[in-house]
DNA sequence: TACATAAATAATAATCATTATCGATTGACA
DNA sequence: TGTCAATCGATAATGATTATTATTTATGTA
């Protein structure tokens, strides 16, 4: 953890940012929520927690920049918000999602999965693959469990 | 494009909702810039130049309909706006996008390229997939091609 | 045909996430 | 210590979307 905060605080100082106690409060509310897909909202409430008398814009403003860092990746469900995630260190490509359309829960998915289809898009379209985004909307499973043990 | 209208309103009469001149006026709209991502304001700027009495709200609840029927898919690129794309007829997957970080040009790919994927992610994760969502964000060939001519 | 009813609409107010503004604070450095 | 730029907190402004409400339209029925 302080290990990975160290070496954020770097990455903002190789770029001339500092890493102000309002930002180090928002990087360790995503350090400690890594699993989760937390909204700007969301990060707002939690680090008040610790550090009430921080506002609303500047969460805003730490999440744009350390999106713009790519520390963080600002993903979007469809529901009206945007979601951050800490992106893997030294992970080559974006992690993927699966989101469940009974009970609302995303999964990650770490692996590569894109590999061969990057490969045929980069060639047969000739587009030059800097990102991704790759959800799947289904049920996970912990409903189709439940939906079977209903079914008896 | 007749047939495509005609079929659309058995659709909506199977689920007892009915083919509206507003609701035509949409759809003829989507029909004619089915290669383009029209948000909602680019739908109702472009139906009010043939029917100008329609509303707003008319063609963002029209667009929602449509939806939910799975006529039109809504996505997202993640600036602030949603985008309404017609499903391919008979499309059983959702096709994917190629979204230019140069020139913000967004280019269809068709072909399925998930189904191995797909198979992975229902097996090994137990997820039972209803849709997807693919976007590659990357360099498009114009502006690849473009960035080599100036080279020389 | 006239009427009752439900669906759909236009206009517009309200909401909600996000961004912009601006005066105050902080910290580095001369 | 004083200056300057970066950052911040509070809050106003913006912009997309949704909710409200009175009105219109279509449909079935007496």
């Amino acid at each position: 953890m302080e290990k990975r905060l160290e070496r954020i605080k770097k990455h903002l100082h190789s770029q001339s940012y500092k890493l102000t106690p309002q930002r180090e409060a928002t990087v360790r509310v995503l350090l400690e929520h890594e699993e989760d897909h937390l909204s700007a909202e969301d990060v707002y409430l939690l680090v008040k927690e610790k550090s009430p008398e921080i506002g609303l814009a500047t969460v805003y403003r730490t999440l744009e920049l350390l999106a713009e860092l790519k520390i963080v990746d600002k993903i979007n469900f469809g529901d009206g918000v945007s979601r951050f995630d800490l992106r893997q260190e030294g992970a080559a490509h974006f992690h993927h999602h699966l989101v469940c359309i009974e009970c609302g829960a995303v999964d990650e998915i770490q692996e590569d999965l894109l590999g061969d289809v990057e490969e045929v898009v980069e060639r047969d379209w000739n587009f030059k693959i800097k990102d991704h985004r790759l959800t799947f909307h289904g049920i996970c499973h912990r409903c189709h469990d439940k939906e079977k043990i209903e079914e008896n």
